[in-house]
Order: C-alpha cells, then structure tokens, then sequence
DNA sequence: GTCTATATTTGGATAGAC
DNA sequence: GTCTATCCAAATATAGAC
C-alpha cells in the first residue's frame, strides 16, 4: 500500500493520470498501456485495482462528480430556500461549484474536460451509467429552471437547457487554457468568468 | 467501378458509413472492420481507395466541409454587402447553410455530429488539418463579429465566440434528434430552430 | 500488491490472385 | 476494383511467481 514515489498510492495515481489523459484523447483513444507507463505503475494494476478499463473509466467520474453534485445540490438548496432567488442565482450554484473544483484540486481542469468528453459521447453503457448515477442532479435543476421560466413549455426548457448544459461544459472544459493576464488574481479571475457565464446563459435561456 | 447494389460507388459508401459511425462512437471508437462492414464492402477497399484510416478521416470532412463553407461564406458576403447588417444577420450566415445541410443531405445530421466530435477532440494533426483547410472561414466570420461587437476587447470577442461556437455545435448535433410535433412541416421546424439559435447567440454575445 | 510473462482479441495495413 | 489471406502491431486481460 503505498509504493508510490510522489506520496499517492497506486490507485489513486493511476486515476489521475487516466484522467488527463481520458481528457486529451478520448476514452477509446488513450490505452491503459499509455496510462499505466505514464502513472509508473505496471501494466496489470490497472486490472488489479480496477477490474477493466470501463470500471476504470467509471471511477474517473465517480471520484470527482460525486463531490461536485453533492456541492452543486447544497448550493441549489441554499439559493432555493429563498423566496426571492433568481435564475441567475440557480445558474451560480450549477456552474460555481464546477469551476471551483477545477480550480481547487490539481487535475479538477481535466476532468472538467473529461465531463466534455461524456457529453459528446453517445456510448450507450457510459450514459447509462452517468444518468443512472447523477441523473438526479440535473432533473432537480431542470426543475428550479422550469419554476422561474414558467413561460416556457417543456419542450422548448429542456432544447435551452441542453444547448446552456453543452456550451457550459465546453466553456468551462477550455476555461483552464485560457490565458490570464498577470495582473488578476486566479480567485478574481474566476469570479469574472462565473460572471460571464452567467449573464450568458441566462440571457439565452430568457431570450 | 459500379458493383454497389444502392447505386452509390463503393468510395461513396464507405464514407457514408464512416461519417455515421464516427459520429456515433468517435474517431477512435469506430473501427476499420465495423465501417467496411457495415458498408457492405472488403475490408482492403478502405486502404486502396483512401490509402489509411487517417486519410479517411480527412476525406469525411472533406466531402460535407468544403460545401459548407462555400454556402457560409456566400451568405456571409452577402449580408457584409448591406451596411445595416446586424449581429442577427451574420449568425444567421453561419448557422443556416449548416441546419439546411443537415437536413437536406442524407447523412447531414451525422455530419454536423461528426463536427461536434472534432470540436471535443484535441488531436494535434486533426486540429491542424482543419485549420489549414477551413481556418479562414472562421476568422472572416471572427472579423464580422469584431466590427459589430466594438465594445468588446479582442480576448472577450473571442472567449464569446468559443463559447457559441461550442453551444452552436452542440445544438445543431442534437438538433437532428429532437421530435418534432407532428403538425409542423420540416422547413417550418428549421426556420424556428435558426431563430431561436440566433437570438441565444445574439443574447449571449450581446450580454 | 506488484511483477513478468503470456494468452487472446482486435485493429490497421498489405500482398497477390482474380 | 475487388477479393482472400495474412502480417504485424497494439490493446485488453489474466496467470502465476514473488
């Protein structure tokens, strides 16, 4: 337990490097021959610790995303309890939590980039297993979008809610390759971007 | 030259299958044998008629890319001509040749999810491949959305851009998915589609 | 838990007959 | 231009020693 030269186990190296590189070229595209020489770790723990590489696959999302929806629901719930929130304030408690996490935990900016990867997937077994798991998230704020939109018929929510759903991911997937000037700070910048995105999908969702 | 038994040579056919399946499960994800098999033709047609997989690849954009552009730019041109055009008009430039493409064409709607994919990957000899071949289109389009949008610094012009570019993409992959109600007309349906397309963008380039 | 070695499958590419 | 057969590399997965 604990072989590891950099202080994190087998497993837990192996996920981050899966991770990045899940992130650069796909889940089919990037081998667990590239992952376990890139982890330092042999071939056969892959199957060892994980069983497959979609169990693999599957624990890459279930390390980050089960903390990320846990805060993204606390948020929902906060913004929910009061009687005056608005829908940009729904959008902060979905798209914040994201881009902290990103920014927070070294390689939280690939697996934003991975999320970006499972949407463009039509894998059947992978969605299965992404809205089995986390479906819930998304259809209780589905629902806080349909309360403060109340013009809009359900059709036309969710068309919105999936072109907002999927330029977030891409937004916030190339979020960590822009580019700051020197001069702000990485929690100032951040605080813009949240803002940015914000204002932008909701005047898309509104318009 | 002609043993097709659907009247489409067999280089037609790969590519119709191969844009299908590369949209369904990536570049990676699809392999040479399910393609030639499913396109009814041997597995050595696809080395003789476009020499590698890679080839191929780039044959599949190709065939959809260079006639889409065609029409976008055209569009484009026209509606730079008038000197009241607005930010509508020139999203209006980029967004309909592709949903007529996609619904005129068969295979279209795989096509624009085959963009959608090369949007997510972030393979080095993809990206330059299109790059060379059809950067251009998007910075006369960048340009279009400079002179309109003067308010705006180059690097939020094109963090804006990035972001709709990617919701577009998304939108018009999913597009083809979307039931419509039975007693609307298919051109009807697309002229909605285009208008709230256009309106979000404009909503959120604007914002 | 980790290693080496290997089984097994799959994929891209070619050679050569027709 | 199309076929069969085959080569070779790469991938997933497992067996078994340590």
């Amino acid at each position: 337990m604990r072989s590891a030269p950099s202080g994190f186990s087998t497993k837990e190296r192996i996920l981050g490097v899966a991770e990045t590189l899940f992130a650069r070229h796909g889940f089919a595209g990037a081998s667990l021959r590239q992952v376990t020489a890139a982890a330092k770790v042999n071939l056969a723990a892959v199957n060892y610790h994980f069983g497959s590489k979609e169990s693999l696959i599957e624990e890459v999302f279930r390390r980050r995303l089960d903390e990320l929806n846990r805060h993204r629901l606390a948020a929902l719930a906060t913004v929910a309890a009061r009687p005056d929130h608005t829908l940009e304030d729904v959008l902060d408690a979905f798209i914040r939590p994201a881009l902290e996490q990103s920014m927070d935990s070294a390689g939280g900016t690939a697996f934003v980039r991975v999320l970006a990867r499972a949407f463009a997937e039509h894998d059947e077994r992978l969605r299965k297993f992404l809205s089995d798991n986390y479906g819930h998230v998304l259809r209780e704020f589905a629902a806080a979008f349909a309360r403060l939109l109340p013009q809009l018929d359900k059709q036309e929510l969710y068309w919105r809610l999936d072109i907002v759903a999927g330029a977030l991911t891409y937004a916030m997937a190339d979020f960590g390759m822009i580019k700051r000037k020197g001069d702000v700070s990485e929690r100032s910048h951040r605080e813009q971007t949240i803002q940015h995105l914000i204002r932008f999908s909701a005047a898309g969702l509104r318009s």
